[in-house]
DNA sequence: ATTAGCATTCTCCAGCCCAGAGTGCCAACC
DNA sequence: GGTTGGCACTCTGGGCTGGAGAATGCTAAT
């Protein structure tokens, strides 16, 4: 890859043109059609001399000799880098968001509906995952015998996350109970993580005076009562079907459409690459590297936080052909909705 | 349709041949072929006399001319009734099941491993709905609050489902407690559909002694705390790679997945098909009565019941050209597992 | 009641050709 | 020197044709 040179201004905007007009139409662009669509009017003979050159710099490529060229990996990313991003998005997009999330309270709800309104607006596969992060503050717990061998544990956290679990254990209800009202009555507002370590902390210091409360702690603890299973609560993947196009072979949409049944795989893409530090939505190019079977897909997204804190993640996930700007838009819109709304209610 | 005659063993045995050799094999099927297979040794000829007979009397239908005879829904619901039934799930299978199953204790759960599990095995979609039936018995309500003006109503029935739900509202925590306290004691273990109307019944009658109590009551009772939303709780469908093949049409596909997404519709699906009194299996031929997406598709399921009450249903949607036997024997397999292992934990 | 034979009907596929689009390069031009 | 017109060349895709193969329906023979 020479690549070196960085490319001057007339480069550039072929270079811009050349990936416009692919993502519009989907079929290799020739230098003619350049030609017309260029407001400099340059002829096609030197544009040809331009595109030689983006070629040499791994910009473009030539699915065959007569064909016209095809923006490479590397000039998607340029492309998305010079987006200046300042676009608003239209009314229509911000009618279906409001209608979709309007009045939603809580985490796991607006993770569902978002997947599918993404899905909707990008007319590709949207994808939210809810985590009952560790940084999420407890609220309440609450167990319940279900049964003779059986006990429900419920944990609620401050953002409105339920999560259930049944464990096999006999303890009777007045001994859940004491152990319930123990922990509502330490940890309430204490991050799940913190609220772990110190429960650790503390079954291990009084072991001595290990009296029949201690016990039945240690046992809900032991047994998973108050883990968040990996971190991870919910995982939403819509538009499917969208995938469905012309181009593309039977068995690579179906190794896609199997990637997408996969919600681990899901989680472990989102993870990768969706950072609690950064700030704005993040495109991600190739996603091949980590997903064989998404070759020529992209993801678009960003982070979820309310506060400061991440209660997961949301993104686009769709062919290198996507029109970036518009899904980009919406996206940072959506993560910003999700703070403000579930800000707003705390 | 003439189609009145009943067929006698020749035209039956036939029949049943045309269909299982369309079945793996996929395409029309021709009098040679079948001659070839048929153990009487009865010669194309006659054969193909048979099978004018049959389409005569809407068993079969010609795609062309010179084409074989391809089997009609009438054909599959035939050669259905007609399956003895009796055969066994492989080894293989039964292993497989019982990985995924093993250890379960709720609902919830158990539907959403069977649609993985049974889009394994038929090699098609799996699908299980959770029914948080008015039927359910109600275990205990718990209200909290969740920051200024919404409380978290969480419903835990017998059966171990976990509803919980946002609700707009400010009634203080004390008289949360009050309301969730007079509910449990009074309504544990009554069923859903009982507790709501003797509640209603309460909250008229007694409308003239209106207390704190009683408004607190009708206030989460009107914001639907105690409703189980249509009285569904969750829909899994899984395995709709499985339908991505080399025969049928983009357009179709992408149609056909956009129907598996929409929830509402699965559920209406099965709704209209499988009813709580059936017992066993049921197979239904010709979907695209109901959705036109779903032409040449069948339904094989059944209701899934602990004790003598339907708590969900779980079938596998696949082409008509699925494997009957085995299919229809892995669904009936899970769905007594369904009943042996939720009763054996109560 | 079966069967053999035969003309007939269709589909599918391979091969072929041609139009169209695009390229690279060279020579001319401002 | 950057830009452009011209031109020969390459490659794809659509349309057309013709033959092979698979089935059929009918008729006449067993």
């Amino acid at each position: 890859m020479p690549g070196g040179a960085p490319i001057g201004e007339r480069e550039r905007e072929i270079l811009t043109a050349i990936v416009e007009t692919f993502i519009a139409t989907g079929e290799p662009v020739g230098s003619r059609t350049l030609s017309r669509s260029n407001r400099e009017g340059l002829s096609p003979a030197t544009i040809r001399n331009v595109m030689a050159d983006l070629v040499d710099a791994g910009f473009l490529e030539q699915p065959h000799t007569s064909a016209g060229r095809v923006p490479s990996s590397e000039a998607y990313r340029y492309y998305v880098e010079q987006l200046t991003g300042k676009a608003r998005l239209s009314h229509t997009d911000e009618d279906i968001i409001h209608d979709s999330l309007h009045g939603i309270t809580d985490v796991q709800e607006f993770m569902e509906r978002t997947s599918h309104v993404l899905s909707l607006i990008s007319r590709n596969v949207g994808v939210a995952v809810a985590m009952a992060g560790p940084k999420n503050a407890l609220e309440h717990v609450y167990f319940s015998r279900l049964g003779d061998q059986k006990v429900l544990a419920v944990v609620v956290t401050k953002s409105g996350l339920v999560r259930d679990r049944v464990l096999r254990m006999d303890l009777p209800q007045a001994e859940l109970d004491e152990a319930a009202n123990f922990i509502n009555a330490n940890f309430r507002g204490w991050t799940m993580e913190a609220m772990r370590s110190e429960l650790a902390r503390r079954l291990e210091q009084e072991r001595s005076e290990y009296d029949r409360l201690m016990a039945s702690l240690e046992q809900l603890y032991r047994q998973g009562a108050l883990t968040s299973e990996e971190g991870v609560e919910a995982v939403f993947v819509e538009g499917a079907s969208n995938l469905v196009t012309n181009d593309q072979d039977r068995q690579r949409l179906r190794e896609l459409l199997k990637t997408l049944e996969e919600k681990q795989k899901i989680v472990e893409l989102l993870g990768a690459y969706l950072d609690a530090k950064q700030e704005a939505v993040r495109v991600v190019i190739g996603l091949d590297e980590t997903l064989p079977s998404m070759q020529n897909f992209v993801l678009i997204g960003a982070p979820a936080r309310v506060g400061g804190e991440v209660m997961g993640s949301l993104a686009v996930i769709g062919p290198t052909r996507i029109d970036y700007q518009h899904t980009m838009t919406a996206v940072s819109y959506i993560a910003r909705l999700f703070d403000r709304i579930l800000n707003e209610s705390d």
